[in-house]
Formats: structure tokens, C-alpha cells, sequence
DNA sequence: GCCAACGTTGGC
DNA sequence: GCCAACGTTGGC
């Protein structure tokens, strides 16, 4: 299985509107980059991901889960953009805040700490590990 | 609110 | 196919 980050603005799409959803979830939709749609297209179902916020709190808020592999993406017309849905599956104890992942030297290479623009990056085993390590997450 | 970094677009 | 111009993102 493979690890994810989703990055949301939480004035735009939060972690309590994803939690809102339930289990039905909610595609990831408005993705219009390359890169971040071919990271989507590669997710299987059951594959997890952290949720992210941007902009205000800049910090791992929650882990969600991808229930629906890539498809077209239902807000454009524009058939190159794909996306997946997500569905929330537990908080984070204590959030993971941008800043603590700069500061552990562990995270050094992680896709946030060095590209902070792309919204759906690649998590690693090890930075996984770390961060739920981190956030008191899973033990 | 500013601005650096990055991705995309379009003229050549 | 290069690269300058432009728009967007997101940390600060």
C-alpha cells in the first residue's frame, strides 16, 4: 500500500467537511496540475493519505482513505483532469504542523518540506511512519 | 498583503 | 522546441 498527502485550503475544503462526509466520501476534485493528477491516477483503493491543511493552520489535521480510484473529474468538462475520492477515516491526535515537519530531521526530503506547492504529493513508508509517530497517530 | 517559486501558455 | 510572460499557490 502506498502513502498520500491531500492539501486543502480549510476555508475552501476542510478536514470537518471531509469528516461530514462519512464513509460515502467526497471526490478530490479541482486538481489542475500534471503532477498532482498523475499521483491520483496511480492511488488504488485502500491506499491512505494525510489531509492537509494550507494557508491558516499549515498542519497534518487528519488521514483519510482513498475508496475510489481515478476518474473523471465531475467539475470540468475537460477531459485531462482525473480524480479520486476520499473518505475521512480518524483525526490526528495531536495536528503535525508544517513547522514540526521542518524541524525533524527525519522529514528532511518530504515533498512538503521542499515542494510546499503541489496539492497531492507522495508520502514515503518512513515519513508516514514518522509523522503518525508525531501526531500520536495508530499506537 | 507581499513575493518567491513554480507551472502553464503562447509567440517566435 | 525554446523561453518570456503570465497566473497561481502558499509560506511568511
Amino acid at each position: 500500500m502506498r502513502h498520500w498527502l491531500f492539501k486543502s485550503e480549510a476555508e475552501t475544503w476542510s478536514w470537518e467537511d471531509q469528516v461530514g462526509k462519512g464513509a460515502a466520501g467526497q471526490e478530490w476534485d479541482g486538481v489542475r496540475n500534471y503532477q498532482a493528477r498523475n499521483n491520483m491516477r496511480e492511488m488504488k483503493v485502500g491506499d491512505l493519505g494525510f489531509f492537509y491543511h494550507s494557508q491558516g493552520a499549515k498542519a497534518i489535521v487528519g488521514v483519510v482513505e482513498v475508496i475510489a480510484e481515478a476518474h473523471p473529474d465531475s467539475s470540468t468538462e475537460d477531459p485531462r483532469w482525473d480524480c479520486v475520492d476520499i473518505r475521512a477515516v480518524a483525526p490526528m491526535p495531536r495536528a503535525v504542523t508544517l513547522d514540526a515537519c521542518k524541524a525533524e530531521e527525519r522529514l528532511r526530503d518530504m515533498v512538503l518540506v521542499r515542494n510546499s506547492r503541489l496539492s497531492v504529493q507522495p508520502v514515503s513508508d518512513t515519513e508516514w511512519a514518522v509523522i503518525c509517530e508525531l501526531g500520536g497517530y495508530g499506537g
